[in-house]
DNA sequence: GCCACTATACCGACCATCGGTATATACAAA
DNA sequence: TTTGTATATACCGATGGTCGGTATAGTGGC
């Protein structure tokens, strides 16, 4: 079984937190806010989702526990991304950044709609990645 | 003035979907073989999967039926994209820019794992690293 | 006659997510 | 004191989009 990059796309609340352990080792309660303040509380992971996705991606290789600490008897256990989780991430970048520019292609060609509220914003920020990619 | 969608992610059948449809009005089987297409045959989207998906978002506004051609007997339904199907794409796209440019940024800061090697470098490696992890 | 392609449509199964709840500790407010 | 909120992990059933397969039906090739 391979599904773990091959292409497949994952869903937004994995994505998110892969995301969050990026910069560095967190516990599930410290991705579950970074998570929420990195998609401006658009995103709020259940408790349910959270521990389930930590526990899957552990499972899938992309997360690794980095250590556990005992605070006051209660279990803080810190996750990190593994080689393969920064590879993973890396890949649903690339893809994300493809699918939307080729989304934006043919929005434009259709022509009236022209990427709503956000047509500068996004050229900015679709040049900045460009640049960013290719420096 | 967004706001349609209300941020919630699309997943990536659906988002490839819209896209084959932001070019102009489509049957069900054209849209297929665009998704197909536009993904470099990544995304083969199963019957189940498109006419479902084609209903729910008829259901939701997103799009609507353009024509019905009878082609021999056969049916042949056009579909094609509501002012509010264009707008929760170009939404989609944005959302999608800005969450791979956070994730780039954060895995710049983490150090070992950079982006500037190139989207093809990249995504090499990922399915090198899939198919290592499958053993 | 059989198979592949076009084309729409239904069905059961899977699984990530959602929403809720349970557990336990600490600290502040009523 | 009791309640409520925040931290922190974890289980549970329900939801829903996708997957995989199948049904139907006409066309065209072998």
């Amino acid at each position: 079984m391979v599904g773990i990059v091959a292409g497949m796309a994952m869903h937004e609340p994995t994505f998110f937190i892969l995301t969050a352990l990026a910069e560095g080792p967190q516990h599930g309660y410290g991705v579950m806010q970074t998570v929420a303040r990195l998609s401006g509380d658009r995103v709020t992971l259940r408790a349910g989702t959270l521990y389930a996705a930590l526990d899957r991606l552990t499972t899938e290789g992309l997360l690794t526990v980095d250590r556990e600490e005992a605070l006051q008897g209660r279990l803080r256990r810190y996750y990190r991304l593994t080689d393969a989780g920064s590879a993973a991430l890396g890949a649903e970048v690339v893809r994300m950044r493809s699918a939307a520019s080729m989304a934006a292609a043919r929005l434009r060609t259709h022509g009236g709609f022209a990427l709503a509220a956000g047509g500068a914003t996004l050229a900015a920020s679709g040049l900045a990645l460009a640049a960013g990619g290719a420096a």
